[in-house]
RNA sequence: UCCUCGGUAGCUCAAUGGUAGAGCAUCCGGCUGUUAACCGGAGGGUUGCAGGUUCGAAUCCUGCCCGAGGAGCCA
């Protein structure tokens, strides 16, 4: 019966067939260890010269790192194998026979990898990083469909930004051009108006200059958007949703942390509240350490980490000044300076995780903003729209998925939390 | 666009102006419980490219190419 390996334990004392690759082997002697992996997990497999058929240890003496196998033997607990089973072999046929295997189990620089991102992707820490993405992802979706939100995604190819307009990808739609999307925040707030609460949940795109463990041309954004909500109710949202992702990578996806060497406690002490702090306050924290940093600007990736540093948990920066942020941000009735934004900064210097805010619902203080910009008031005609028909209080933020998993999995760069990474001077494989 | 660091065997690195080397991988041999197994042997090099200084350059100088980290911008 083929069996995949993470069931193993099941299947004690029977005889089963498990396919997959091999992962390394070790000899000693009339006697041979092979251990393959399967993509759920990996068996050690254990063959004898005197006790299995002089074909089978051919077989394990030829076979290569990598070549896909047919594995069928008697399921036995053995403390000294790692994972506590292992496969006594009586049946073993190579599929294929793979050649001289790029990556060794030993360590291997970023600069040689990433071109082998496709042979990459099977080692023991990258499958375990996808299958914690998986989760996660599983997780955000789970969080809003049991709310009641619908599913709303935004068009990939738009007519016009949503951010600025340095950093958009152009590709040519027929005869005319289109971008490839920055976020889908506009057309949620017209799908908010329809259906309520609403969430996208797709790849994005940006064409900025940026070379750090933090960006990627191309990243996945989780972005829900809400009638009738305002800044608090925002940031309710953006907490129960984290604690909820966390609390469930946790209780499902141990194996995975413990492969990736994650620090639990670190996880585990994500729980509500998150503290909230406004603009100003995180300014007070940064001057403490950054005398130089003037009020009034945005924060940079040392200024995140100056703040991040202060909390063992995410915090909130809220009512940025209005200069700093998109057009479209509300701004507070209590201080026109100032926004009605938020953004999210992960704990252990993770970054901005999120952003967002209250929208501005009022027609003429919008087409007011749009025009302070520079930006074209026809562009934006659909959007003004619903402040014609209907406006009311309303907002949400967007996630950025790659950071959110680099933060969860402890790893130091985003490249490795998506399959293929799109980067600055990369888009091979 | 700017700043910093780097490029030596398939991989990870050493050799600080004087014979280019080690571990892993590969191939051959040994070992009946291995845990990135171990032990012995072999093959493997235009030191990123082009100039220059020097009796002599992987090493010093100039230019270029490629990569990594970071800034700005941003999730």
């Amino acid at each position: 019966m083929h069996i995949y390996i993470e069931n193993i334990a099941k299947h004690e004392a029977k005889e089963v067939t498990v396919k997959g690759w091999l992962y390394n082997k070790r000899s000693s002697g009339k006697i041979r260890f092979i251990l393959i992996r399967d993509g759920t997990g990996i068996v050690q497999s254990v063959i004898a010269k005197d006790e299995t058929k002089n074909s089978i240890f051919e077989i394990a003496d030829k076979i290569t790192q990598e070549s896909s196998v047919m594995l069928t033997g008697l399921v036995k607990k053995e403390d000294r194998a790692p994972g506590g089973y292992e496969i006594v072999a009586n049946d073993l046929q190579i599929i294929q026979l793979a050649q001289e295997y790029p990556i060794t189990p030993k360590d291997h620089s970023v600069e040689f990898l990433l071109p082998l991102r496709h042979l990459w992707l099977r080692s023991k820490k990258q499958s375990a990083i996808m299958r914690v993405r998986h989760e996660i992802i599983k997780a955000c979706r789970d969080f809003f469909d049991d709310q009641g939100f619908v599913c709303a995604d935004a068009p990939i190819l738009t007519p016009a930004a949503v951010e600025g307009t340095t950093t958009l990808f152009e590709v040519e739609y027929y005869d005319q051009k289109a971008y490839l999307s920055q976020s889908g925040q506009l057309y949620n707030e017209a799908t908010a108006a329809a259906l309520g609460k609403v969430y996208c949940f797709g790849p994005t795109f940006r064409a900025e200059k940026s070379k750090t463990r933090r960006h990627l041309t191309e990243f996945w954004m989780l972005e829900p958007e809400v009638a009738f909500i305002e800044l608090d109710g925002i940031m309710d949202l953006a907490e129960n949703m984290v604690v909820y992702i966390v609390k469930r990578i946790l209780e499902r996806k141990s194996t995975e942390l413990k492969t990736l060497e994650r620090d639990f406690s670190k996880l585990e002490s994500i729980k509500k509240p998150f503290p909230r702090i406004t603009y100003e306050e995180a300014v007070k924290i940064v001057q403490k350490k950054d005398k130089t940093f003037p009020e009034g600007n945005d924060f940079g990736a040392p200024h995140e980490t100056i703040i991040s540093e202060s909390f063992d948990k995410p915090v909130f920066i809220h009512h940025y000044p209005v200069n700093i942020k998109a057009f479209y941000m509300k701004r507070d009735p209590a201080d026109e300076s100032l926004s009605l934004s938020v953004d999210m900064i992960g704990s252990e210097n993770a970054g901005e995780l999120i952003g967002g805010g209250q929208r501005e619902d009022n027609y003429e203080t919008l087409l007011k903003s749009i025009k302070e910009r520079g930006l074209s008031e026809d562009t934006y005609a659909w959007y003004l729209d619903l402040r014609k028909y209907g406006t009311c209080p309303h907002g949400g933020f967007g996630l950025g998925l790659e950071r959110t998993i680099a933060w969860i999995c402890g790893i130091k760069h985003c490249r490795e939390t998506i399959p293929f990474p799109r980067m600055l001077d990369r888009v091979y494989p």
